[in-house]
DNA sequence: CCTTGCTCTGAAAACGGTTGCAAACATCCA
DNA sequence: TGGATGTTTGCAACCGTTTTCAGAGCAAGG
C-alpha cells in the first residue's frame, strides 16, 4: 500500500504542492474546481499526510498526555479507557502516564512530553501541584475531578459536595444519627468536598459534627478494613458509614463479613464513585455515582477547544452532577437496640 | 529554555552538522577529539534532537503500541502499567490500545498506528488473529502470554501448562479427587494450556477426565458465580475447584459466601494469576502466580532487540515459570462425609 | 483603457535532521 | 618515495510539509 506525498497528488492534478497543502489546512484559499479535483485525487489514492513532516514544518505541538496517579484504581482505569478512546476518535496520539504517586516519575514523564512538544495534558486527581504548575507554563492543561484553588484553570469536576450531601441526607432519612465517615487523603479536593458535604449536612440538621466519627483513609481497599476496625473501638458504634469511595466501602463490606456482621442489618454502608467492577458482587453497594464518561467527554472537549483556538481560551470550570444509586447496603435504623428476633430474621 | 539544533551545536564546536548527527547515530564514525567536544557541547546546552525531524529524515519507524482487549481486567492493567514504564525509561512513546474486545476498534487503532509508522506493537491475549496478522506484515510484533500456533512468532508466555499441573497436583495432594475446572474462552491458548495441565495431571494419576466437571467461563467475575451454581446442580459436587483465573475464583468465593458455604471447609478453591488487587481480601486466595513483571520485561527486551538489529530477528518463544502461591482457600479433603462436628469447628 | 484591488496559484525557502559522496589526510607496504 | 588503502570530515541533497511572497488573472471603478 503505497504512501503518497503531497507532491504526487499535485502532479496527479496538474497543480502544485502548495495548493494541495492548502486544501488540507485552509481549504477556503483554494477555488472550487481545483479543490474538488484535489480532494478527489486524495480520496482516490488514499492519501494520508506524513505527520512528522507536518509537525516539523509547522512547529505545532501535537499529541496529548493523561496523568493518573494509580492506574490500578478502577476509577482511573475507566478514565484511561474513555480518554484513550476519545483521543483515538480524533486520531490524536495519547500517552498514558501512570505516575504511581511518585514525583520523580511525574518529572520524567513531563520532561519527556515537553521535549516532544505535546499539545496538552489532562490531569487526574493525585498529581502534585508542582507538576501541574510546570505543565501549565508550557502547554495546555485540563484537570479532571480536581479543584485547583490558586487561580482559575480549566477543570471538570463531579459535584462532590452535593454527592456528599446526598449520601448523608439519605442516611439521615433512614434515621441514622451516628454516621461514620471514611475520608480520602488530606489535600485531595475531590475527597474533601465529599467530606464537606457530609459535615455540613449534619450541621444543617442540627447534629453536632463529631471528629471521632471520621477515619482518614487513603482511598484504598485496606483503608476500609482499618476504618471498620477503628469504628468498632468506639464506645458508641456508628450505625452507618459513608465512605469517600467504593474501594474503601468494599474494604468495610469484606471486613464486616469476616467479623460476621451483616450489612445493612448491623450497619449501613454507602460508597462513592459507582465503579461497575464492584457491582457484580452479590451485595450491591449503595453509592453515589460519578458520571465518568461525562467527566471525560467534557474534559476532552475543553482540551480540543483550547487546541483549536490558539489564543488563550478562558478557563472554565464545569461541574458534573452526581446521583445517588440505591443498592442493598443501607437499611432503616430502628432506634431500639437490635433485638435477637430482629437479628434472626 | 531554548531548544538547540544540530547546526548550532556544530557552530559551537567549529564543525559541521553531519558530524554532530553522526555522534548521535553512529559515534564510531567520529574520531575521539571531535566526538568528545561535541558530546560536551550537547551536554552543556542540554541538546535534545527534534524527533520529528529525525523521523522525517531517516524514514525510520518510531513508537510502540500495546494492545489489550480489556484494560479493566487487572491482569491487563498491570501489563499496561509495566510496559508503559519500560517504554518511558527508553523514552519511547507508547500508545495504549484498549480494544474492548471489539474488532472494529482493533482495526481503527491499527490503521492509525500503521499510518503513523509505529515501530512495533505488543499484543496481549484476546486480540483477533486477523489484527495480529495485519500488524506483523507491517511492523515488528511481540505476543505476551499468547501462543500463536501457525508459525513461530516472538512470544513471551507464562508456563500455563505447568501452572495447570501445579494447581491440579496440589489439589490431588490434598486428597481431592473430584475437581471442577472453570475454563477460559475457547481459543485462548493461555487458558487452554491451563486446562491441558489440569486434564493431563488427572490422567497421569489415573483419574478419568470427566467433562461434566468443566464449566466454560469467560474469565470474568460473573463466570465464577455461574460456575459455582452449575457445579452445585451436579449429582456429585466437586470437592475442589480450579479456576482459570483469579477473577472467576473470586466469583466463586463470593457466591459461596452468599450461599453460606465456607471455603475451604466445604469446597477448596484455587485460582490463577495472583492479582495483587485481590490479595487484601480477608480470605487469601490460593493461586498460581504469573510473573507479570517478568513477562513484560522479557517481551519489551525482545521488542527492543528487534528494533535494534534491523534484519529479521529470529522469533523466540520464552516461557516464564509460574509458582504456586498457597493461600487460605484450599483444605485437605477428608474422605468421610463432612460431619456436623467438623462443620461446626 | 488604465488603475486598483481582489482572488487564486505556484515558486521557493524554511523546518531540523540523515546520509551518500568525495575530499583531505594519515598509514602502510613495496 | 609513491601508490594503495583506510579513516575523518564536510558538502549538499533530501525527507514531506507549511508558509511567505510575488505574480497572474480578472472584475470593478474612474
Amino acid at each position: 500500500m503505497k504512501r503518497y506525498t503531497i507532491t504526487e497528488i499535485a502532479r496527479l492534478c496538474g497543480t502544485s504542492p502548495s495548493s494541495v497543502s492548502r486544501v488540507l489546512n485552509n481549504p477556503g484559499l483554494v477555488a472550487e474546481p481545483l479543490r474538488g479535483r484535489i480532494r478527489a485525487a486524495m480520496e482516490e489514492v488514499g492519501y494520508r499526510p506524513n505527520p512528522f513532516a507536518s509537525r516539523l514544518s509547522s512547529k505545532s505541538r501535537w499529541g496529548l498526555a493523561l496523568f493518573v496517579f494509580d492506574i490500578l484504581n478502577p476509577f482511573f482505569t475507566l478514565i484511561v479507557r474513555k480518554i484513550s478512546h476519545l483521543a483515538m476518535e480524533q486520531r490524536i496520539p495519547l500517552t498514558v502516564c501512570d505516575t504511581e504517586n511518585n514525583e520523580e516519575k511525574e518529572r520524567i514523564f513531563l520532561d519527556y512530553l515537553l521535549e516532544n512538544k505535546i499539545a496538552g495534558v489532562i490531569f487526574g486527581e493525585g498529581i502534585s501541584l508542582q507538576t501541574i504548575e510546570r505543565a501549565r507554563k508550557a502547554t495546555e492543561i485540563v484537570l479532571i475531578d480536581r479543584h485547583y484553588r490558586e487561580e482559575p484553570l480549566s477543570e471538570v469536576c463531579s459535584d462532590n459536595y452535593s454527592g456528599g450531601c446526598q449520601a448523608t441526607e439519605y442516611l439521615l432519612q433512614l434515621n441514622h444519627r451516628t454516621i461514620g465517615f471514611i475520608s480520602g487523603p488530606a489535600g485531595w479536593a475531590s475527597a474533601e468536598e465529599r467530606f464537606r458535604g457530609y459535615r455540613e449536612t449534619l450541621e444543617r440538621h442540627n447534629l453536632p459534627f463529631r471528629p471521632e466519627l471520621v477515619y482518614q483513609g487513603d482511598l484504598r481497599f485496606e483503608s476500609g478494613i482499618n476504618a471498620l476496625e477503628y469504628f468498632l473501638t468506639l464506645p458508641e458504634w456508628p450505625t452507618a458509614i459513608f465512605s469517600a469511595n467504593d474501594q474503601m466501602a468494599f474494604g468495610v463490606l469484606t471486613k464486616a463479613g469476616s467479623l460476621n456482621m451483616s450489612i445493612p442489618r448491623d450497619i449501613s454502608l454507602i460508597g462513592f464513585d459507582d465503579i461497575p467492577l464492584y457491582s457484580p458482587y452479590t451485595t450491591k453497594l449503595t453509592t453515589v455515582r460519578q458520571n465518568i464518561d461525562e467527566l471525560c467527554t467534557r474534559a476532552f472537549a475543553i482540551m480540543m477547544a483550547k487546541l483549536d483556538r490558539r489564543e488563550e481560551a478562558d478557563s472554565e470550570r464545569i461541574v458534573v452532577p452526581t446521583r445517588l444509586m440505591v443498592g442493598e447496603t443501607c437499611g432503616m435504623y430502628a432506634a431500639a437496640p437490635r433485638s435477637a428476633l430482629e437479628r434472626g430474621r
